[in-house]
RNA sequence: GCGGAAUUGGUGAAGUGGUUAACACGCCGGAUUGUGGCUCCGGUAUGCGUGGGUUCGAUUCCCACAUUCCGCC
């Protein structure tokens, strides 16, 4: 079956709200911060670690699981799920970022997307047909319309004419998707212009999609045009379906966009800080690299309840950091998913409680005030 | 005891009779948004073993001393 979103409840103040996606793996609810496993794998966390930081839904990638290993292994292996030992949800990205992180200008045309293979330099095009096809072999709860994600800055003409590609690459993968277990989502373009935005949203409500995406932001634009992207959508989309906000992970942009509409995130974030030594507290990031950290004999915030902060100290975590051991990135990445999932939970009572604008401004306080440490 | 070579930052080291002593590592900071885990950007010797001398000017040339290494007695 399909996803099933539920609009449990309006924030009072703000457009805030409060919902739950029950999926064939499980239900969750929203607002909810969704870790990155591009490779078939959220990198150095196993499923248990995942599950032990209330992970409701995790995304894995098209462009490379197709390059590596393959769909059709893992379509032999029984599906994403069994392949990778995740019974939790799964969103796919369709390789949309891609187009944007990897390919020129000139590989992208009406059909697809040119691509080298990274791996042995064939030559590889991407269409909209074949990231569906790839994703209904991949057997995800959602997958992703195969989007271009233009970055910023850009013209108002470039992004006008990407947005009809888009549109038309959307309803070209809408076309071929057949897998009854799976959903589709459009991804709504159209950078900061709000007329592009509403003429995309409406497009893709013509189209009946299972859910909505928000796409080009976190490409480099400033903290207020994101804002204002995300509100220009949020605005026309409908409130029947749910809407996720692609690479956002920023704590403070979660805030903001939650209170603009927004339900599920994802974002690279967490663990690549804590890859190069970095953790999220409620009073703000902090580098373990400092040497300040040699001798603190205390958890990483005393007031967290994850496996790392309930066990470890900084001191520790630092020493794994600077010894290169894979040990302290996987700490620091059950912390940083934990302090994520845990927001989007905080903001969810708030919203039951309608107190979501004194969250954001003791949030803002507390994460850009005074350094205690 | 004699002879030879060497002595540059936390480390390995380049280098020149004349502006800010190369580079690398380390160290100290910073960055990182639908992920190429080995990435990127800054900062980091007011001084070239010590003391004299030559010179307009010495880390560079000369002398002595100290230390280290090698060879010989």
């Amino acid at each position: 079956m399909k996803i099933e979103y539920t609009l449990l409840k309006e924030e009072k103040n703000t457009r805030a709200r409060l919902g739950k996606i029950k999926t064939n793996y499980g239900i969750f609810e929203t607002p909810m911060f969704m870790p990155v496993g591009t490779q078939a794998t959220v990198k150095t966390l196993s499923p248990e670690e995942l599950k032990e930081c209330d992970a409701g839904i995790i995304l894995a990638n098209t462009y490379h699981l197709w390059l590596r290993p393959g769909e059709d292994v893992i379509d032999h292996a029984g599906g994403l799920h069994k392949f990778m030992n995740w019974d939790g949800p799964i969103l796919t990205d369709s390789g949309g970022f891609q187009v944007f992180s990897l390919a020129k200008p000139k590989d992208i045309t009406e059909e697809g997307v040119k691509f080298k293979n990274q791996y042995n330099g064939d030559s590889l095009i991407l269409t909209p047909e074949k990231s569906i096809e790839i994703q209904n072999k991949l057997d995800s709860d959602i997958a992703m319309s195969f989007d271009e994600c233009v970055g910023f800055p850009h013209t108002r003409k470039y992004v006008e004419e990407s947005v009809e590609r888009t549109l038309r690459w959307a309803k070209r993968g809408k076309d071929v998707f057949n897998n009854p277990r799976q959903s589709l989502f459009g991804i709504v373009q159209g950078a900061e212009f709000e007329d592009l935005r509403k003429h995309c949203v409406e497009e893709l409500v013509k189209m009946d999609f299972d859910g909505y995406s928000i796409g080009g932001t976190s490409v480099g634009e400033p903290k207020d045009v994101q804002y204002q992207m995300v509100e220009y959508a949020c605005k026309y989309l409908p409130k029947d379906k749910v809407r996720y906000l692609m690479g956002v992970g920023d704590p403070i942009d979660i805030v903001e966009n939650v209170i603009r509409g927004v339900d599920i995130f994802d974002c690279v974030s967490p663990t690549r800080l804590a890859r190069h030594g970095h953790a999220l507290t409620k009073y703000g990031k902090i580098n373990l690299k400092n040497a300040k950290y040699k001798e603190d004999f205390t958890p990483i915030s005393s007031e967290c309840n994850c496996y790392a902060c309930k066990h470890y100290t900084k001191s520790y975590i630092k020493h794994l950091i600077n010894a290169e051991e894979t040990f302290g990135a996987r700490l620091l990445s059950i912390h940083n998913i934990y302090y994520l999932i845990n927001l989007t939970k905080e903001l969810r009572e708030a919203i039951k409680n309608d107190n979501i604008l004194e969250y954001r401004e003791e949030f803002i306080k507390n994460y850009y005030g005074e350094k205690e440490n």
